[in-house]
DNA sequence: TCGGTGTGTCTACAGGTGTAATCGGAGAGG
DNA sequence: CCTCTCCGATTACACCTGTAGACACACCGA
């Protein structure tokens, strides 16, 4: 596997979990944010509480992934990972799995259970049609 | 606990684990298996020991994933899902978790991370105009 | 200066997962 | 018939995850 670092401390490619994941999404489109802020965010659409979104913030801090900034007498949280690249990670770590690696597979069984959209279709269309170039 | 009826497949839908999923591809790839043919499959391969193979199939068998049937007097191991299923199951969730429910965002991913080959793209064409026609 | 309010840290705990040793019963061999 | 062996079932245990309470401390306002 390609991992880009080296171990210690804030180690970055500590696996994120699904709650975890949440949270992120919440600082990938907005940052840097505090834990407060966060928590409005995501405390009534997944139903939690401010001391489960402080455990994850930690957790996340703790695997690297998240960076604190002090601002005044609170911390503020921003990614330290790209978005894009867990996306990637997570998106490789499938098609390896399920699909042997191969990508087109992938887009061969959303194609067969019907999961593209015309839209879907028409995108991947254009887009395809511009890689070509 | 209490199995009064022969009814496996009560419980459909149960999460399937990373390491089970390692025992249910050796199932659908051949079945039935007993669980020693399954071990001879894995067990090198991951570094598992007889046990481990025995206790996954257990949870599987538990979670209504595969069927056994007694031959003998051992046991016989078939996948009682489709292995297209779990796939299908699977994609939409990272589909729905990382990109929204939008299949063509994923397949824009994977192609600007250069995560798709030439062959790739080639089969993924052949595939769209077939679906066109 | 003193208390309240907000913030991060520590602790907790149940359930799932990875991994494996051990037990108990059903045949196989003597 | 008795023992050995093989196999599934039971039990074990450490770690991760989801969820949350309790605690300590710093600062703002009175």
């Amino acid at each position: 596997m390609s991992e880009t670092s080296g171990e210690a401390g804030g180690t970055p490619g500590e696996r994120i979990s699904d709650a975890e994941h949440a949270i992120m999404e919440v600082l990938w489109d907005r940052h840097p944010l505090s834990a407060a802020e966060v928590c409005d965010e995501v405390c009534e659409t997944r139903g939690w509480s401010m001391p489960t979104v402080k455990t994850l913030l930690s957790r996340l801090v703790g695997k690297g992934a998240l960076a604190t900034e002090p601002a005044g007498r609170k911390f503020l949280y921003s990614p330290l990972i790209e978005r894009s690249d867990y996306v990637g990670g997570e998106s490789r770590r499938l098609v390896d799995r399920l699909f042997g690696g191969r990508a087109a597979s992938l887009f061969a069984h959303l194609a067969e259970s019907e999961a593209l959209t015309d839209e879907d279709l028409g995108e991947i269309e254009r887009l395809l049609k511009e890689m070509r170039k």
